[in-house]
DNA sequence: TTGTACGCGTTATCAG
DNA sequence: CTGATAACGCGTACAA
């Protein structure tokens, strides 16, 4: 900068004020500060920029891994957000140990970060306390706490307490912006559109003891009981492994008899159930119909193609972004009282090949 | 800092030499400042010391997607050994546009980084060529540029010129780390492993027009000529999605006969052959064997699971990592004599489900 | 062993 | 509209 100032015989200041827009600016000599500087590649220092003004323009993220496909969507949303608003995303992956969240934390204080966003933070919101108690803005996406076994069986087979409505809605007042995938409402579709299909005969593959898990479920029954339909089975695997789930679905296909439609927890689990009927020797679709949800990249590889309710996974991602950044502009702190704001999204069908009609087509609908 | 200096009654400069285990600094003093530091909840400034410094801790990494899962171990892998070295990577997805990498570079300088990571990236090498000219140290994993087309064709039918043997070593002698997994060994490993089975009919579903897919081909070969089996078919598809892959896979299987061994360029080539299979009614793999490469997170869940020759992603990373980061202490700028380094990693065969004896088991196997 | 003083590259304030 | 100047938080050469 002192190069480009004394090229053109300009103070520092003078430069400065030229490459940030400043109004109290002659145009020519702005210009001419704009060429110098392109021709001297004059990069800024960010450090320095930093230091002074004491704000950056980073914002942190930390994800569980980044090996799954998911994440790396999501991730692809922020970064593509917050490039237009001048932001540059710093990751962390925490892999699910809480010594590298805090690691990521001290790092993004070091680095003055004020704006956070987990993605998919499975454990103990300790971390996320811990930022907003650090005055950090932080945006969480699709926090999935766990959740009492009970709670389960509530849904299955008791009636409804007024615990599980509440737990829909996430976080305990903590002052941050929640983005999320409406789970409810997936579990919902992915169930009335099979028996769109005609299908009489469910199941639902859950998935692990936490809020997503039993939101897709409590979708899936609702969904049925506005039918007529309810009840239906349930079936829940060991562990959330391929095999357990495998298991679990062989055992249940061995009792059961064609044709039957599957809701799966989401895709993977949606793939061990493929792989069980192959096994079994069930065909899918003409037997077993299944859809799954979430839309990973690998739903449509899939032997058949895995019909599925995709997750917008890039607005979760800008979305998020556009919560921290733009509520910053109006100077609230978040939402309208102060305390957390949550902002829900819907998930799309996606018709493959894994789902069919219940019943053979009859010779009008073949014409 | 101040703060810290002002409850202890010593100067700052004390207390930054206490901080940073300066010899000079009695026993008494170090702990007294390293407790207040503690109590005070300090974190040194990243921006103020490297505005001083003028060095960074940080490690600018450039990858294409993020999405596809491979690419986030690899960076697994970097962000590990990162870490363990005292550094943090600051991730860019440059999604293949060439404007995002100049952008990413742009950042990085800003940022002071000097030390880059290349993830895969297949474009022209003019982003690397401009980040050794800004003077920074880079390291490049899998580099896989462009190749003609016709050079398929010598390894394939004609003999193999010396071109292609050269090509196996990447660069054009910029002062650059190469991290690669071994194309060749690769697939010859998943040759042999099907000649083992006792396979005698091959086929090779071949990648795009890139270096990797041209090794991997030329492995193929070389396996299959030491064994007195070579020539053998080669299939080529339109494009590298699944839909021309199948088709492709699908004309052959309809002119062939079981048992059939393929060696696929990657995992999902092979997921390719898999449908296309299931489609012609073949059977994996009683009838057809198919081994693919590079084992995605998703080679496990196939149906079958998918036999594959594994790339040791972790290890990419961290190499990287140690490559730049090693031999800065060194101080030789890049190899012994200034040219480019290259280090070559092995891949793992990894048996599952999808590859077979070529012949019915005898009664003698059986029992 | 510790304190003093300066400068890294910016930006904001104040004066001109 | 522009220039001088101070300060951001830290590391380090030099003096004590």
């Amino acid at each position: 900068m002192k190069d480009v100032a004394a090229a053109l015989g300009v103070s520092t200041a003078t430069v400065s004020r030229a490459l940030k827009d400043d109004p109290a600016i002659s145009l020519a000599t702005r210009r001419a500060v704009l060429e110098m500087a392109q021709r001297v590649q004059y990069r800024p220092s960010a450090a320095a920029r930093r230091l002074r003004t004491k704000s950056t323009s980073l914002i942190g993220v930390v994800v569980q891994s980044v090996g799954d496909g998911y994440v790396g969507e999501v991730v692809l949303g922020i970064q593509g957000r917050a490039r237009d608003l001048g932001y540059q995303p710093l990751f962390f992956a925490a892999e699910g140990r809480t010594d590298l969240e805090s690691e990521a934390l001290d790092v993004f204080l070091s680095e003055q970060v004020t704006e956070l966003i987990a993605v998919s933070p499975t454990g103990r919101p300790e971390l996320l306390r811990r930022a907003v108690a650090e005055g950090m803005h932080v945006a969480v996406i699709n926090a999935d706490a766990e959740v009492p076994a009970r709670f389960f069986g509530e849904v299955t087979s008791g009636t409804i307490s007024g615990q599980i409505s509440r737990i829909g809605a996430p976080g305990r007042g903590e002052p941050m912006c929640h983005i999320r995938f409406d789970d409810v409402a997936a579990g919902e579709l992915a169930t009335t559109h099979l028996a769109g299909l005609g299908h009489r005969a469910f199941v639902h593959l859950r998935g692990p003891n936490v809020r997503s898990g039993l939101l897709r479920l409590l979708g899936y029954r609702q969904a049925l009981t506005a039918l007529g339909l309810w009840p239906q089975p349930v079936l829940t695997a060991a562990l959330s492994d391929m095999g357990s789930r495998e298991s679990a679905v062989a055992a249940f296909l061995r009792q059961a008899r064609p044709p039957v439609a599957m809701v799966a927890y989401d895709d993977l689990a949606a793939v061990a159930a493929l792989r069980a009927a192959h096994q079994a020797g069930w065909r899918v679709p003409e037997d077993l119909s299944v859809v799954g949800i979430d839309d990973i990249q690998f739903a449509s590889y899939t032997n058949p193609g895995l019909t599925t309710v995709a997750q917008p996974k890039h607005e979760l991602g800008a979305l998020a972004v556009d919560a921290l950044l733009t509520r910053r502009g109006a100077g609230a702190p978040v939402g309208p009282d102060g305390a957390e704001e949550v902002r829900v999204l819907d998930g799309q069908l996606i018709i493959r090949e894994s789902t069919a009609s219940a019943r053979p087509v009859t010779r009008e609908e073949a014409q």
